[in-house]
DNA sequence: CTAGGGTTACCG
DNA sequence: CGGTAACCCTAG
C-alpha cells in the first residue's frame, strides 16, 4: 500500500501544478524512508516546490532553501551537480540581494542585512561544507557585492541590472534537466510496460502495427485529456511581473521522452539510462527496445493530434522534425560547460516572415499553449551524427531592435579586438541582453557584425 | 569560443 | 552572374 501512495504521490507531483497541494507537506505525510525511490519522491516535490515558486513569480530566500536541498538529495543520489543548478543558485542569490538595493544609496536601505544573511552567513555554510554550489560566478558576485557598498557607481550598476531574468532562466533550464533525467514516473513505466506487454502479445500479423497504433492512439489521449484537467486547475494569469513561468509543463511527454532518449547517447543520455535501469531493474534490453518503438509511435500519433506541436515556421521540413515534437525539444548542451539554455521558442510572428501560414489552429480537445513568457534561445544545430544535421535553421532577418542591441554591446567594449582584451565574448554580449538574442547564437551575432562592418 | 572560409538563398 | 545576408563548419 505503501508503495501505491508513493507511486500516486509522484504521479501527482510530476504532472500537475495544483496550488492547493504543497508538495513538501505532502511529502512529509508520506513518511519516506532513505530508499533509492523515496529519493526520487522527494527530488521531484522539491523541483515541483522550485516550479510553484516559480510560477508565483517568487524568487527568494525560499528558492535558494530548495536549491540547497536540491544539492543535497542529489548528493545522496551521487550525481553530479549541474551547472545550470550552481548557475541558478548563484543568480537566485543575487536576486535576493538585488531586491534589497532599492534605495538610492547603498547604505540607507537593508543592503548591508541582506550582504550579512545571504552572502555572508548562508553561503558562508555552504564554503564550510564545501558545497559545489560554491562555483566562481558565486564568489564574483560575492566580491562585487561587498564591493558596491563602498563603490557607489559599481552599487548603481548591480542596481539597475536585470538579474531577476538570469536567475528564471537558470531555473527554468535547471528544472527542465532534473525533470529529464527523472525518466518516467514509477506509474507512467508501469502503464507503459502493460501497454507493451499486450502489443507483445498482440504480435500477429502485420494488423499488429494498426492495432499498435490504436492502442497507442488511446494512451496519448489519455494523457491529453489529464493534461487538459492540469490546466484547469492552474492560476490563471498569476505571472505578476509578466515573469512568472511555467514552462515545467513540458514534463508532461518528457515521461516518455526521457524513457527512450535519441539515438545517439550524449553523456546526459548515458546518465539517465543508467539511473532508469538503477530505478527500474525489471526494464530489461527487451522492454528497452519495445520502449524505443512506443515513443516513436507516441510522438507520430501526438504529431497528428496536436498540430500545435509541429514546427510553424517550415512546414516542408516537418518531416524532419517528427523526432522533435516533445514540447520542450530536449536537447542539451552537448558538453554541459557552457551552463547556457538551448531551447527552441515557439518562434514569435516577425515581420520578416513572409508567407502567411494558416497552421496554428489547433482541434479543441488539445491543451492551448500560453506562449512562453521566457525568450529561448535558438539551439545551434547538432554538430554531426545526427542525420539531419544538413538541415538549416531557417533564414531570419535581423531586426533593427537586435542590431542596435548588438551594437550597444559590441559599443561598450570599443571595437571587436577590445572585445578579446577584456576578456569578453560574442557569448557575453549575447548574455548581456538575452532577451533580445534569445533566438540568435553567438556565432550569429559575430556573423552579423562582420558584414556590418563590411569585413 | 572565435575567426574565417564555405554554403545557401535571394535579388537585380 | 555577382553581390549580399544569414547560416554552417571547423581548425586552433
Amino acid at each position: 500500500m505503501e508503495i501505491f501512495d508513493n507511486w500516486v504521490a509522484e504521479f501527482v507531483l510530476r504532472r500537475q501544478h495544483n496550488p492547493r497541494v504543497l508538495p513538501t507537506k505532502l511529502i512529509s505525510a508520506l513518511q519516506l524512508g532513505d530508499s533509492s525511490d523515496c529519493l526520487k519522491l522527494k527530488i521531484s516535490s522539491v523541483l515541483r516546490d522550485i516550479s510553484n515558486s516559480l510560477i508565483r513569480g517568487a524568487i527568494d530566500e525560499g528558492t535558494l532553501d530548495l536549491l540547497e536541498v536540491l544539492e543535497k538529495l542529489l548528493l545522496q543520489q551521487h550525481s553530479l551537480l549541474m551547472e545550470s543548478h550552481k548557475s541558478a543558485y548563484c543568480w537566485t542569490a543575487a536576486e535576493c540581494t538585488l531586491r534589497f538595493m532599492w534605495p538610492l544609496i547603498a547604505s540607507d536601505g537593508f543592503f548591508t542585512e541582506a550582504l550579512e544573511r545571504i552572502w555572508t552567513k548562508r553561503i558562508g555554510v555552504l564554503k564550510e561544507r564545501g558545497s559545489d554550489l560554491v562555483s566562481r560566478d558565486l564568489l564574483k558576485w560575492e566580491t562585487d557585492l561587498k564591493r558596491a557598498l563602498e563603490d557607489p557607481e559599481l552599487y548603481q550598476r548591480i542596481r539597475e541590472s536585470n538579474i531577476r531574468y538570469t536567475a528564471i532562466t537558470f531555473l527554468t533550464q535547471l528544472l527542465k534537466e532534473q525533470w529529464a533525467l527523472l525518466g518516467s514516473s514509477s506509474l507512467e513505466s508501469v502503464v507503459q510496460r502493460r501497454f507493451l506487454k499486450r502489443k507483445a502479445d498482440n504480435v500477429e500479423e502485420d494488423i499488429v502495427d494498426k492495432r499498435g497504433n490504436t492502442n497507442a492512439a488511446d494512451e496519448s489521449t489519455r494523457r491529453l485529456e489529464s493534461d487538459t484537467i492540469d490546466n484547469a486547475n492552474e492560476p490563471r494569469g498569476e505571472s505578476g511581473d509578466g515573469n512568472g513561468n511555467n514552462r515545467e509543463n513540458d514534463n508532461d511527454v518528457e515521461g516518455v521522452g526521457c524513457l527512450v532518449n535519441e539515438k545517439h547517447a550524449s553523456e546526459e543520455e548515458q546518465t539517465v539510462g543508467a539511473q532508469e535501469q538503477e530505478y527500474e531493474p525489471s526494464l530489461d534490453k527487451g522492454d528497452e527496445t519495445a520502449a524505443r518503438e512506443l515513443k516513436g509511435y507516441l510522438l507520430e500519433i501526438q504529431g497528428q493530434i496536436d498540430p500545435s506541436t509541429r514546427q510553424r515556421e517550415e512546414p516542408n521540413n516537418a518531416i524532419d522534425h517528427s523526432v522533435n515534437i516533445t514540447p520542450p525539444p530536449t536537447r542539451m548542451n552537448r558538453t554541459g560547460t557552457s551552463g547556457q539554455d538551448h531551447n527552441e521558442a515557439p518562434q514569435q510572428d516577425d515581420v520578416n516572415k513572409k508567407g502567411s501560414d494558416s497552421q496554428g489552429t489547433w482541434s479543441g480537445r488539445v491543451r492551448p499553449r500560453r506562449p512562453t513568457p521566457v525568450p529561448l534561445n535558438v539551439s545551434p544545430l547538432k554538430k554531426g551524427g545526427l542525420a539531419k544535421s544538413h538541415v538549416r535553421r531557417p533564414k531570419k532577418f535581423w531586426t533593427p531592435e537586435e542590431v542596435e542591441a548588438l551594437r550597444e554591446g559590441v559599443k561598450e567594449y570599443g571595437n571587436t579586438l577590445c572585445l578579446v582584451l577584456y576578456g569578453k565574448s560574442w557569448k557575453d554580449i549575447k548574455n548581456g541582453n538575452p532577451a533580445v538574442f534569445a533566438e540568435r547564437t553567438e556565432v550569429d551575432l559575430k556573423d552579423k557584425w562582420r558584414n556590418l562592418v563590411g569585413g
